[in-house]
DNA sequence: TATGAGTCTCGTCAAGAGCG
DNA sequence: CGCTCTTGACGAGACTCATA
């Protein structure tokens, strides 16, 4: 096995023994191996909009916990728990109401990324052209990224706007009157399944790039409230020297 | 220096969220 | 309700580091 191919291996173990586990929830039982991975699992899916503290994972452990022993747990519950994850903009900028020092993920990407990662303002592919990975992307007009110096591997490329408000592609996909021999049709289908790799791709960087944002945003709350906390002990340190005068 | 292990990044898939 | 967006998961390649 490759050394990736363990670590994947492994991912993989997890999951499945996570998802077993839930659909094993039918007969209520809960290895306690996997209590333990789903409590922290649901440190990013838990509710819709919030993160939640400590207290709550917490909660949420003991409440596995106690569900082997009671065992019995709506099955449909824990899947919904599991099932979905808030979005990293969302949870962020829900902390940043909470915390005024928490800058908010702006909806568009910020200028020190020069152009705007934005996937409408891409010029819609005409042909196809292979990355380094030997996968097929499609052509626009290419320019190597500066981007990739931030991150300092294999470079990438930026996409250059259009001249033109609607590409060519676009014209065309909305013109399926004009598709008829089953080669258009598969052309047409096959430029569609470009486009959408291409979107997919850019919104796959924009999420990494969203959550590397909202993980230091994690960062500096902790470190911020680590801080506080600090200061509170110190303060109920000095209350308590001056509450209870010495004796002698 | 070759090699194995660990980690990172990227592209892709799939499924749920959200919106018109 | 269909379409697009978002994001967890996965596979693959590149990179780093320790060690034989």
């Amino acid at each position: 096995m490759s050394k990736c191919g363990r670590k994947k291996y492994i991912k993989t173990n997890l999951r499945q023994m996570t998802m077993e586990t839930i659909d094993s929830q039918q007969d209520g039982s809960i290895p306690d191996s996997v209590a333990e991975s789903e409590s922290a699992h649901m440190q990013t899916q838990t509710g819709q909009n919030s993160i939640p503290t400590l207290a709550q994972v917490a909660t949420i452990a003991e409440t596995d916990e106690s569900a082997e022993s009671e065992r019995v747990i709506d099955f449909h519950k824990r899947r919904e728990i599991l099932s979905r994850r808030p979005s990293y903009r969302k949870i962020l900028n829900e902390l940043s109401s909470d915390v005024p020092g928490v800058p908010k993920i702006e909806e568009e990407k910020s200028e020190e990324e020069g152009t705007s990662p934005n996937i409408a303002a891409m010029a819609l592919p005409t042909s196809i052209y292979q990355t380094s990975t030997g996968q097929y992307n499609e052509e626009t007009e290419l320019a190597p990224s500066h981007m990739a110096a931030t991150t300092g591997d294999m470079p990438t490329y930026q996409i250059r706007a259009p001249t033109t408000a609607l590409p060519q592609g676009v014209m065309m996909a909305a013109s399926p009157g004009s598709l008829h021999s089953p080669q258009q049709l598969a052309e047409e289908a096959t430029r569609k399944r470009e486009l959408r790799l291409m979107k997919n791709r850019e919104a796959a960087k924009e999420c990494r790039r969203r959550k590397k944002e909202y993980v230091k945003c994690l960062e500096s709350r902790v470190a911020v409230l680590e801080v506080q906390n600090k200061k509170l002990i110190e303060e109920l340190e000095t209350l308590k020297d001056i509450c209870s005068p010495k004796t002698d």
